[in-house]
Formats: structure tokens, C-alpha cells, sequence
DNA sequence: AAGTGGTCTAGACCACCGT
DNA sequence: CGGTGGTCTAGACCACTTG
């Protein structure tokens, strides 16, 4: 059993009655004081659920004006792979749409590069994981993958048929916390050719990652490759008030 | 003159120390009450300090633990090209080190494309921009861009060669809001080959970008194209405790 | 001048982690 | 258990936009 804090079973309430149109787009919200009286809470909380929505882009505030909803942005519309993907793609998809089939699963010691993005020693053994992710049985992304060993000494090829994340989520415990990526564009190689079905010099979307726990350790270095045709990558970027 | 909020200054400061290495990675921060007497502010103020410095991924911090100091993400630190980057690539390097030559400085109606991004109807003009960004006299980026007449009357030639951003900040005086990015990777085309020197089927970094002001009108909508092996993209992305 | 959102306070209670 | 950070309050003052 968990607990919801206020402000944010109130930015719940807010966002289903911006998409349910009940506050127009481009029109005003009630006011802090309104809200706060009617949510029976102080303003200050109101106010934070409120960032919340402004971080989303779902509105925007002008000091001296009032609370705007936001008009749809078009390539936001378009969209379907938020850059806030970290949970994976079973949490994305559901996951009854996602399967992995495993092309490897060994486990070696980590080079000088593997050794500085998961901060670890050369004698601390890591996996070294190739999958390729389908949606629909569609093939969908290539992901390489390297996690160190000791994090999750059960890891098995049973899990790896199904989501990582949930394992460790769910079996581990570990909680995960943030990431950092790093977008490029390269030549297909051999196993995009074989696996994405991509020609030869076909352009492909890989994304380099480096991803961390609430407690600051990396678990997960990883490179996932796309299909320059199948898939793009988003990014909100709101300027939070100074320029 | 503008006035700084408190807790802004005090992220900034607690930011100089954790890079002055006054604060270690990887140990604890003094505890919120003992920084908010030494600040001589309530430990609200500091906690949005704090905020600010957690979703920058300086920071995390735990209940009943306390707030610890972010080791270093090996990306991060190799990373020359942030996400934030809608206040142009001027402000990022300097403005002696950017120049740009233009390619094309055209005015036309909007096809239902344009309108749609940029909420216009068919009979208000656009500009049609492209400009070729160098950097320390070397290409750097390909920029195709859009913009709405009526935001902008007195865009000229002169303005292209330098910072459209700045000029839209100081002299027009509007405020910049927010970005959709959507990145792709495809094929060199005609101009990339020209101006970027590709080769022919070489991969290309695209950036397609709609930006808006503060008051939520687009106001510009850009494709960005960069050398594959010349530039990324990166990405901070930061699990607010949720998951 | 009136009304809005942004900041800030002083204190309270709670949830969580360590011992 | 003591100490930490997370939330929340009721009120205050300020900055800003609009009439």
C-alpha cells in the first residue's frame, strides 16, 4: 500500500480534465485561490501540482495573468516513443505485445571503457546481452547490453525472454532512478542488416545509455539500435521561466 | 534589474561547491535544517534549491538517509552537445566562434504542413531559411528553417548572419518558451552532400524541432541535419521517485 | 487599482533509514 | 529509537499584467 500525496492525485485530477477538454485549450484555468478552495488545500500545494503539469507542457503561467492550457503542439501529437523510457518497452507496449529473442547471453570481464561507464574493477564480471526486441512480432529494436554481475547474479535467459526492468524492479528490488542518453546516427552493421532487415549503409538511430539507481550506481550500459524508418526518438525541453 | 529568487542563489552556490569538490561524490550533503540555518532561510527554500540540483543530476537524495552527492556519469562527462539548446548554438559557443552562411532566404504561403505546425492559416507568409552553421570556420550544422512573418516583419539578411534567437530576445522582445524535438537518423541529401561535405548514402543526425513562445505560439519549426560522425544528441532524463 | 501567480516563512506531521 | 527528507499549512509579501 502506498500513499499519493496530495499534489499529485490533484495534477492526476487536473490532467483528465485538460484531455477531457474540460478546460479549453488556449483559455484560462481557474485561479490558485479557487483551486486551493475547492481541493480543500493550501495554495502552495496547488502550486506544485501545477509545476507538474507546466513540466509536461500541458500548460503554462503568467504572473499577473493567469494559468493558460497549453495548445496541442503538433509533433507532440505525432509522437510514439517518449524519450522517458527508461521503464522499458513492456511498460510501454504491454506485455502482451513484446517479445525478445536472445542472439547472446555470455558473461565476461569488463574492458577499460565498460570498466568507467558502470564503475567497476576489471576482476568484477558483467553481462554481455544481445536482444532483439519485436512488438507484434514485428522486429522493433536491437538492444546490446552490458550489466554488471553482481547486481543481479540470478539473471537467466527466462528473464531475459521478458522485461529486464520488471526483474529487477519486481525480483531484485533495486530501484531505478535516471538516465543518460546519447543519440546517433551510424551505418547499419552486420547484425542490424541481419536482424533489423536493414540494407547495407542504411542509415540507424542508436541510442547510447547509461543508466543509474536511486542510490547512484550504474546497472545498465547499453546501445539500442533502430531502423531509421521505423523508429524516432522525442524530447520535451521547457524552458523553466529564466530566459 | 532583475531579482534573483533566493533559492536560486542557493542552488548555484551548493552547485559551485559540489564542482569545487568541497562537496565529495559519493558522500552526504550537510542535512536541510543545518543548510537552512547557515542560509539563514526556511528548509522549504532550500529543499526547492535542492529540487533544482536533483533534476539536474548533481544530487539525490533519501529519506531517512539524507542527501548524497551524484558520482559522475561517464556520458555526461564526454558530452559536448546538451538537449538544452533552444537559445541557439551563439549562446553555446560564443559569438566569435559562430558564423553562418546563407543558403536561402525565402518568403512563401504555408502548405497545410507548415499551417498545421505552426497554427497559421494559408494566407499568412512564412519565412523559408536555410542556413549553413559553422563553427571555428568548420560546418557544423545544416538548419532548415521556418517562421511566421508576423512575429518577425523585419528579419533580414543581416540578422540571419548572426543569432536569429538573440534577435527575437533583445529586439523583437519576445519570450521563449519550449521545444518538441523529434530526432532521426536518415540519408545525406543534395544539400548535406553540398554543404556538410557527406558522401553519398552517408548517415545524417536529424533534429525536427517545433519551439514556442511563452505564451504558447509556435513560432518557429526547423530541421536540423548534422555529419553522423560530427555531432550527437543527449539526453538527462531523471525518475522524479515514482517508479 | 485589483487580481493574478511566485516566493518565502515557521512550524507541524509523517515516512523512512539507520542503529 | 533518533535523525533524515517529503509533504502540507495558513498566512504574508512581492512582481507582474490587465483594465
Amino acid at each position: 500500500m502506498k500513499k499519493t500525496p496530495k499534489y499529485e492525485q490533484i495534477a492526476n485530477q487536473l490532467r483528465d480534465r485538460i484531455n477531457a477538454g474540460e478546460y479549453q485549450a488556449n483559455e484560462l484555468m481557474p485561479d490558485q485561490v479557487s483551486l486551493a478552495e475547492e481541493f480543500s488545500v493550501s495554495r502552495m500545494t496547488i502550486k506544485k501540482a501545477l509545476d507538474t503539469l507546466a513540466l509536461e507542457g500541458l500548460i503554462y503561467t503568467r504572473r499577473g495573468d493567469g494559468t493558460h492550457v497549453m495548445g496541442d503542439i503538433s509533433l507532440k501529437i505525432e509522437t510514439n516513443s517518449p524519450a522517458d523510457e527508461h521503464r522499458g518497452l513492456t511498460a510501454f507496449f504491454g506485455q502482451d505485445r513484446v517479445t525478445s529473442k536472445i542472439i547472446r547471453f555470455d558473461i565476461l570481464f569488463p574492458n577499460e571503457a565498460l570498466q568507467s561507464h558502470l564503475k567497476l574493477n576489471k576482476n568484477e564480471p558483467i553481462f554481455d546481452i544481445v536482444r532483439l526486441r519485436l512488438v507484434d512480432e514485428k522486429p522493433y529494436v536491437l538492444e546490446h547490453t552490458y550489466m554488471p554481475q553482481k547486481l543481479m547474479p540470478n539473471l537467466s535467459e527466462d528473464i531475459l525472454a521478458n522485461s529486464i526492468y520488471d526483474y529487477l524492479k519486481n525480483d531484485v528490488g533495486l530501484k531505478l532512478s535516471g538516465a543518460y542518453r546519447k543519440i546517433h546516427a551510424v551505418f547499419a552493421d552486420d547484425l542490424d542488416i541481419e536482424y533489423l532487415q536493414c540494407r547495407p549503409n542504411d542509415p540507424v538511430l542508436e541510442v547510447e545509455q547509461v543508466a543509474w539507481l536511486a542510490d547512484g550506481t550504474p546497472f545498465e550500459y547499453s546501445f539500442s539500435r533502430n531502423r531509421y524508418d521505423a523508429r524516432s526518438y522525442t524530447v520535451l525541453d521547457i524552458n523553466q521561466g529564466n530566459a
